[in-house]
DNA sequence: AGAAATATTTAGACAAATCTAAAAATTTGT
DNA sequence: ACAAATTTTTAGATTTGTCTAAATATTTCT
């Protein structure tokens, strides 16, 4: 595996977590930064290794074992972001670069004893879960409102930025913990969402919706 | 920087610290476990980014860019060493492969905030000196054996490897502590070296060399 | 010094990962 | 439904890092 195959992976894997089944090259792209013409070329490869299904011009989903190393990949990801914020002092918003790298050593003993040193994590310092060394996601009881599926509902419990500029918005567009929410729609062009807040609709930023933190209610 | 070019910028480094000046061809690609015309290419392109001085069929040397880089490299191979024994419970004979590819991580916060969680150690869990921050190798009162430059004499302080086979053949050898040991002269073909040890010449394999210290005290 | 051995470089090829430009398939709009 | 717009794929090129085989330079030996 080479890191630019555990790249798209992972890519792969957050475009159908938070959309559709089968994922187009174009979203690929938008989310890799390089051209349509490029995930071509590597989703072929990937499947070819048996990690992706790919029929041509259908758009892409994730194998077996694919998603196994996709969560593998999550997993280191989100063990080096709990390292640096707790044990290096970094702040939270510091850290997804870093771990873009880290999360691309290779050994097993390595992520194992780290997992150890932080004492088990569950969720990393954006809220999102760590996936066990088995491969399985918990079911997260908090993610980010970008994240949701469609038409799933939840419970607002926190933000990812705090920011006054930030807590000054929800105010205004009365936005508040313990507020239930539901995901109505979704933009494809920017992605930004409608949302159900206590029954109010509202249309958010995708920037917006990946600041807030919702606990599920309900679907799946 | 590609890890490739970090890799031969510090092969050069160990090939020109424990040998002549200007390394040859054959000896980097020994070292890399790589094609003498692999050297040639990568040499040519790290000669063009300044970084080493190299004539057409004259051996390579490191330029102070150069220099500088190899030491930076090095620093992080060392403290992530330090780290993966002090804090994850590796043994010292785990932890070689796995900080070669920490040594890679680009972030110049991360390794600043590594080397105060470790509280700034002067040597890697093999007695090796970290270099500082600001580009210098500490004199290293104690080096491997087989680090050491030709015609140069210490005194035995220590071992790698305390097997009691490695024991064993040290007292069968009448090599102990506290002995002065001059290195006489090294064999190009299979790196072993002939050293005096308390004046008397015995030839000592590779092996052996690498996993003896020995505290400097002339010469450099 | 000149031949033989050794070391080094050149030439040409390949795989990975990317790009641009053009072609083909699909979706959309009326 | 069918032309237009969009998405996706193909074709061909580029860069990095590597290789093999052949050519060239250097060193060694007698």
């Amino acid at each position: 595996m080479t890191h630019s195959e555990e790249n798209y992976l992972k890519a792969i894997f957050h475009l159908s977590r938070s959309g559709s089944k089968a994922v187009s090259t174009n979203a690929i792209a938008q989310q890799m930064q390089t051209k349509p013409s490029s995930v071509t070329d590597m989703v072929r490869r990937l499947s070819e290794k048996g990690l992706v299904n790919y029929k041509k011009y259908q758009g892409v989903s994730l194998s077996n074992a694919g998603t196994k190393l996709a969560l593998s990949i999550i997993r280191k990801h989100r063990l080096w972001e709990v390292f640096l914020v707790e044990k290096l002092g970094f702040s939270w918003d510091e850290v997804h670069e870093v771990a873009e790298q880290l999360e691309h050593i290779k050994s097993e003993k390595l992520i194992d004893k780290l997992d150890e040193l932080l004492d088990f994590p569950k969720y990393d310092p954006h809220g999102d879960p760590i996936p066990g060394k088995d491969g399985i996601l918990p079911a997260g009881d908090k993610q980010l409102l970008s994240n949701m599926p469609l038409e799933s509902e939840g419970i607002c419990v926190g933000v990812k930025d705090s920011s006054s500029a930030f807590l000054k918005f929800l105010d205004k567009n009365q936005i508040a913990l313990g507020h239930h929410i539901e995901l109505v729609d979704k933009e494809e062009f920017d992605n930004s969402l409608y949302v159900k807040v206590e029954g109010r609709q509202i249309h958010l930023s995708h920037q917006i919706a990946s600041n807030l933190y919702v606990k599920k209610v309900k679907n799946d």
